[in-house]
RNA sequence: GGGGAGUUAGCUCAGAUGGUAGAGCAGUGGACUUUUAAUCCAUUUGUCGCGGGUUCGAUCCCCGCACUCCCUACCA
């Protein structure tokens, strides 16, 4: 904790965003403090303590009518912020909100137990929407049917010296959203959902792993070699050790020692960091979980991840058939399994086969539809290029794109029928990659020359490849089981149930730029 | 990185074809003892994002910049 401050001498002190409103609710603040000297009392006292929470008193006396309530006049205490207020004279509506919901306070003088009720209710009549207040009273119907309180005790906890935004429209700056989360969530109940949305996602996903037989694990944040995936790393310095660290991308190569190790199932749900574009799929910090099962592969990866995919849904939605941008989006059936000439097939019937195992074909192809050229691309890699082109952004159900070639994926085992292509799955939902695994590449010499030919890349340019880990490998030289392992994109995942459009929304404080 | 849209009161939004701006909410004063975005009367608040240019005069037209949103690119 911070030391105390005078704060008379902070009021003086600059401060952002100052207005009239802010001035004037300053001031009030000011006649408290000056007040509480006077009676020696506290301006921000902590010793209210609610019994009661808004949604559970809803839900318990709603239904009765008023001839049968009123009389109990069951006693409770409750506190939260002012949302609405409405002063008629000598009586009073408010409204509070807390973490539940709301209700409303019926403050009338004569009502009021204290002593100075008279002083009581002209200060209420000043108090400000976001102020905190506490009341008890009893329980009551008006005459519309609304359950409310009765105050007979009222106290203002909290003094808020900004005003919240327009009462009717709430918060519409998408920016101010953003930056000023707390904002969003006391005006949103939108908001607000979508967060509980994906802390019900979280503990579905966790608790699907667990009850499976997965021992959750954290692996270190900071790697001294970034690995795991082809990304930017962010870049820092340890002090102590004098050495270079970088955020980590992913966390792949600490699980999989983890199954070196002897734990033959391990997950971790945290963040990965990646020093790239921002988009509204993409945050320099992202959610994800990865894990790893011992003697699976990738078929049994897809059923498993499409069983935990379906369980998150229902736990929120209490059923897997969805809406997402209007369009239904269903979890229920057995995800389709395409490989990717297969899903251009599909989706770009224009090609032939022919043409789709034509690189001179595909490399002018995929040039039209604008993509970056690349010299080195075997044919599974243009492959994958044209299906980006024409198929990804319309695979709108879920659906299991495999057979990845072995150029663009150099921790997957290869296929034992054909050489060239892995034992590789993506997973995309509403045209979005939701879900990336593979049967795990454990022949340690084939993963060290793997790691070889990204090194080659990184020096001809690519600055995605990965690095060589030699640890890793010597891990794999100890002997890593056949293992299956797969990561999936959470903040994806929560958007895809939460119905948002933008990964800005499913995260409580994306990054922005600096304000200004 | 490239393209498009936006930025007016604390909030939600109008607006003028160039003559320095309004409404509702919030605030303030008043009326009102069952309101529901309470209502009624009165009233305060603005570097019209920032910097240049054109002009007698720019918040409006032109150029540049900043920030946001959307699309696109890299990626999950």
């Amino acid at each position: 904790m911070t030391e105390q401050v005078n704060p008379e001498a902070s009021v003086d002190a600059p401060h952002i965003d100052e207005n009239h409103v802010i001035a004037e609710r300053r001031d009030k603040l000011k006649a408290m403090r000056d007040q509480a000297k006077l009676t020696n009392s506290a301006v921000f006292p902590n010793d209210f303590k609610p019994e009661h929470k808004a949604a559970a008193l809803h839900a318990q006396y709603d239904n009765f009518d008023k001839e049968t309530l009123d009389p109990q006049a069951i006693p409770v205490s409750i506190a939260g912020r002012m949302v609405l207020k409405r002063v008629m004279g000598k009586a009073s509506f408010a409204t509070i909100q807390d973490a539940t919901g709301r209700i409303q306070l019926f403050v009338n003088k004569e009502n009021l137990a204290d002593a100075n009720s008279e002083a009581i209710y002209e200060s209420f009549k000043h108090w400000d929407l976001g102020d905190i207040v506490g009341a008890t009273g009893a329980l009551f119907k008006t005459k519309t049917g609304e359950l409310s309180v009765k105050v007979s005790t009222l106290r203002l906890l909290t003094k808020s010296l900004r005003p919240l935004p327009e009462k009717y429209h709430g918060l519409q700056d998408q920016e101010i959203k953003y930056r000023q989360r707390y904002v969003d969530l006391i005006t949103s109940e939108d908001t607000r959902n979508t967060f509980k949305a994906r802390s019900q996602v979280m503990a579905a996903v966790r608790g699907f792993m667990t009850n499976n037989s997965f021992l959750e694990v954290e692996t270190p944040m900071l790697h001294p070699i970034p690995g795991g995936a082809s990304a930017k790393p962010f870049s820092t310095h340890h002090n102590a050790l004098d050495m270079q660290m970088f955020l980590r991308i992913a966390p792949e190569l600490y699980l999989k020692r983890l199954i070196v190790g002897g734990f033959e199932r391990v997950f971790e749900i945290n963040r990965s960091f990646r020093n790239e574009g921002l988009s509204v799929r993409h945050n320099p910090e992202f959610t994800m979980m990865e894990f790893y099962a011992a003697y699976t592969d990738y078929h049994w990866l897809m059923d498993y991840t499409e069983q935990c995919i379906r369980a998150a849904v229902i736990a929120v939605h209490g059923t897997a058939v969805i809406t997402y941008d209007g369009k239904e989006v269903d979890l229920s059936q057995p995800f389709e399994r395409l490989t990717i000439v297969g899903a251009i097939q599909k989706y770009a019937p224009q090609y032939t086969l022919a043409q789709l195992n034509d690189a001179t074909f595909l490399r002018a192809e995929i040039l039209k539809h604008g993509s970056k050229p690349f010299d080195h691309a075997g044919l599974g890699a243009l492959q994958l290029a044209l299906f980006e082109e024409t198929a990804e952004s319309q695979l709108w159900q879920p659906t299991y794109i495999i057979d990845y070639p072995v150029e663009v994926s150099p921790l997957a085992r290869a296929s034992d029928a054909n050489t060239e292509i892995t034992e590789r799955f993506e997973l995309f939902i509403t045209g979005r990659e939701m879900a990336n695994g593979f049967s795990e590449l454990n022949d340690a010499e084939d993963q060290a020359a793997r790691f070889h030919a990204q090194m080659k890349a990184k020096e001809a340019g690519d600055d995605e490849a990965m690095y060589y880990d030699a640890d890793f490998i010597r891990a794999l030289e100890y002997g890593m089981p056949p293992t299956g392992g797969c990561g999936i994109g959470l903040d994806r995942l929560v958007m895809l149930i939460t119905d948002s459009p933008s990964i800005r929304d499913v995260i409580l404080f994306p990054h922005m730029r600096a304000e200004s």
